[in-house]
DNA sequence: TCTTTGTTGATAATTATTATTATTTATTTT
DNA sequence: AAAATAAATAATAATAATTATCAACAAAGA
């Protein structure tokens, strides 16, 4: 999924934010990748073609990203933070082995669980969301987790 | 819930922990408890009556419980960790406004669920347990969450 | 161009948590 | 019971992740 820079200068730009070069390639970095980084990830990524970023910078433009609502941030059992381009409503399993968490959606389940709360109220509460934290271990590590 | 000392301490024992002041207390708390709180609140808590009590002592204590499976740890989506002394699965109910953490279980749910992963299957993946969790925000703060 | 405003990089500060270690307390051995 | 051994605690230092500060820089507007 080669998202064009093009593309991206529309996605920051539709989202009120003015376009950097420092925006960009952040958030093309998380877009080209599917395992949810975390800010440091991120920042040793761009380092390498872009010497002078800033890690502070990083941390910011992520921040802001979330505050427009590009991306989510997503904690970890460990407790660091990681950042997922994906902004539709999905879940994910943890590997609390790999510490790999990969993304899981599937409309069977979303509406299991979408009825459930239509009949099943919760009182004095406004809900937003609800995600599904799947965790377990791969079994073999060098292998990838299939969903079928 | 009152849970009388000799309870707390035969708890503790049972999972294998040398019973001090020190345990018996943190435990308690937590007991006492539906809030989820972090380290620093129970270590707060404990200090008014006991304020000899050292946080790291607190840290490494309740550290101790979930290894010994005592308590669980759980993540906030601000980054730290919150204790809880419910033992049995059950899902997290978020509220974005005032950081609550109310527990929520619901046996409909679960089975939901865990009938839905009987049929889907994730392949090399050894599925240890989901939790659901709950965002949204109290409509008002000052009165109680209530699932009906 | 001058002015204003927003962004970045360098760096300092903060927060949550963990590690270290001497002291205290409990348990076992003599 | 006294001595020896082991475990737990308090005080403190260290670490990791993240946020704040601020001067330099860049873009946009007048
Ligand atoms: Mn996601
Ligand atoms: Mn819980
Ligand atoms: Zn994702
Ligand atoms: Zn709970």
């Amino acid at each position: 999924m080669l998202k064009d820079l093009q593309y991206i200068k529309q996605t920051l730009a539709g989202h009120g934010l003015k376009v950097t070069h420092q925006r960009m390639v952040i958030y093309q970095v998380l877009q080209e990748t599917d395992t949810h980084p975390a800010a440091e990830g991120i920042y040793e990524k761009i380092k390498k073609k872009n010497p002078s970023i800033s890690l502070g910078t990083v941390y910011k433009t992520l921040e802001v990203f979330v505050e427009k609502g590009l991306i989510k941030k997503i904690n970890t059992s460990e407790g660091n933070m990681r950042y997922d381009a994906r902004m539709d409503i999905h879940n994910h399993i943890y590997c609390t082995n790999t510490k790999e968490i990969i993304d899981f959606k599937d409309d069977e389940l979303d509406m299991l669980v979408r009825d459930f709360f239509k009949r099943k109220k919760i009182g004095n509460f406004n809900l937003k969301e609800f995600r599904l934290h799947i965790s377990g271990e791969k079994i073999d590590p060098g292998k990838h987790i299939e969903i079928t």
